[in-house]
DNA sequence: CACTTAGTTGAATAAATGTTCAACTATTAT
DNA sequence: ATAATAGTTGAACATTTATTCAACTAAGTG
């Protein structure tokens, strides 16, 4: 049984790491989930906003401002993160005013500074 | 002065804010790299690989089993994450050996659970 | 009311990215 | 030597995705 009935193209070289591994493999929903997390944040533009709203409240004029980019793609990118329950919105006269709306990505953040302060 | 030099297309409404956040942001390089650091791992394959990595050292062909995937597909992202320094290989004959290189990952990896079995 | 500004949205464009395929190297076994 | 297997690599392809542009809504102002 050296070979598997699976779509990969080659054998089994250590049959039992991988039984191991997979009985502690997450089911494919959680991966989905944490990757699209991580893919949330892994985009410059959308880790600069939330950087800028972990300082303070902001609304799309003050975000456009600090990234130097237009309202429309702040705005989009907004949509996004509004999306995924990361930002909250509220509204006052004519200004929409974000803020971070999860205590975790503070903590992804410092994690990966300290990554990077680590390493290159 | 409502008016800024820059490119975006929009007043300022909150000058002493954006200022405020301004001086506290990364500069630009931090930003790239923490972003790069996000999107390395937000990516369903790599994830499954770095999870396997964090239970055993692994072959190729173990990983291309674990995850149902062909070598080359597995080669090619282990060639990403070894670029950047997230994962180490050794080789033992004609199989090359990966380990996860970054104690950080599993970190971030648990706090990401955290925030999936928080939220949806 | 007409005008300006804040913000959103959909379509289009351009860039980045993951997988497949085929060719290749290197190591082991017959 | 020859064959088979582990792994890598580059090009091609398809998909995803970020930004731009233009049109739009809604709220405040003269």
């Amino acid at each position: 049984m050296s070979r598997n009935e699976f779509s990969c193209d080659c054998n089994i070289i250590h049959q039992e790491a991988v039984d191991e591994v997979l009985q502690k493999m997450p089911i494919d929903d959680k991966f989905n989930k944490l990757a699209g997390l991580f893919k949330l944040i892994g985009d410059q533009t959308r880790c600069k906003i939330l950087f800028a709203l972990d300082q303070k409240e902001m609304c799309v004029c003050d975000l456009a401002n600090v990234l130097n980019m237009t309202k429309s793609s702040i705005s989009h990118q907004l949509a996004v993160l509004r999306k995924s329950g990361i930002v909250r919105c509220r509204k006052n006269g004519k200004e929409v005013y974000y803020t971070l709306d999860d205590d975790h990505i503070v903590k992804l953040f410092e994690i990966g500074l300290e990554h990077i302060n680590h390493k290159g």
